[in-house]
DNA sequence: CGCATATTCAACCATCCGGTTGACAATCCG
DNA sequence: CGGATTGTCAACCGGATGGTTGAATATGCG
């Protein structure tokens, strides 16, 4: 089977653009929660933070799996592996050879997707 | 004079979210651009690229400066820190290796040199 | 001055986004 | 079975977003 396609930076910023996405990234971070206990801190209904979820898992930033009635969210952080080392190009470099700087991140984003 | 308040992360990961503004941020990687030359490559209105501007500058991305008729446009990676720093909370992904970088590129010279 | 250039402003439009509510599906349990 | 729990779906709403065009502003130049 082909692996799902990477999410496209597109994906993954705007999914990070989000406080509440942001905050249930941090709260997984502890551990990986049931959607209804997700949604637990949220002043939302739990139909808003399914579809964060939702956001979440199509930028690849978490995975979730069905055991039961419950759904079990669990963080993916290798996606943002591709956004910061986007975000790194930047400020660390000095402007040497942009070219061969996309080139390197193509070859440093294929290295991550085949792990 | 205070500083003008710090952009939020909402913002900036907001800003960073569509490809004609992180194009733009990376044309501006290799040198400071006016505005009517960061809208050439592209197929939009010089107002719609104006307001990506815009958006960039509202997130910290870059500063304008004008002189003459002409407004500057000029990369200020340090907004990038934020949400760099935030990023790295997750992936224990060690910062982007300058070294492999560096082998990357001389790997690419050795490479084409055959060609 | 008067025209060309550089950029933004203003109004408008279609679409997306974050949220709601209510119905539906699936699963566990008494 | 039947009811409670978990989660998504569907329709809807208001506001943001990304784009357009045309007018307005500011500067440079002959």
């Amino acid at each position: 089977m082909a692996p799902p396609p990477a999410p496209s930076l597109d994906t993954i910023f705007a999914a990070l653009a989000d406080p509440t996405r942001r905050a249930i990234l941090t709260m997984l971070l502890e551990d990986d929660m049931a959607v209804t206990d997700v949604a637990q801190p949220f002043q939302q209904s739990l139909a808003a933070i399914s579809k964060h979820l939702q956001t979440l898992a199509e930028a690849g930033l978490i995975s979730r799996e069905k055991r039961g009635r419950v759904i079990w969210c669990k963080l993916e952080p290798d996606a943002m592996r591709a956004a910061t080392v986007w975000m790194q190009g930047f400020g660390q470099f000095e402007p040497l050879d942009l070219d061969a700087f996309e080139r390197f991140l193509e070859s440093e984003l294929s290295e991550g997707s085949e792990g």
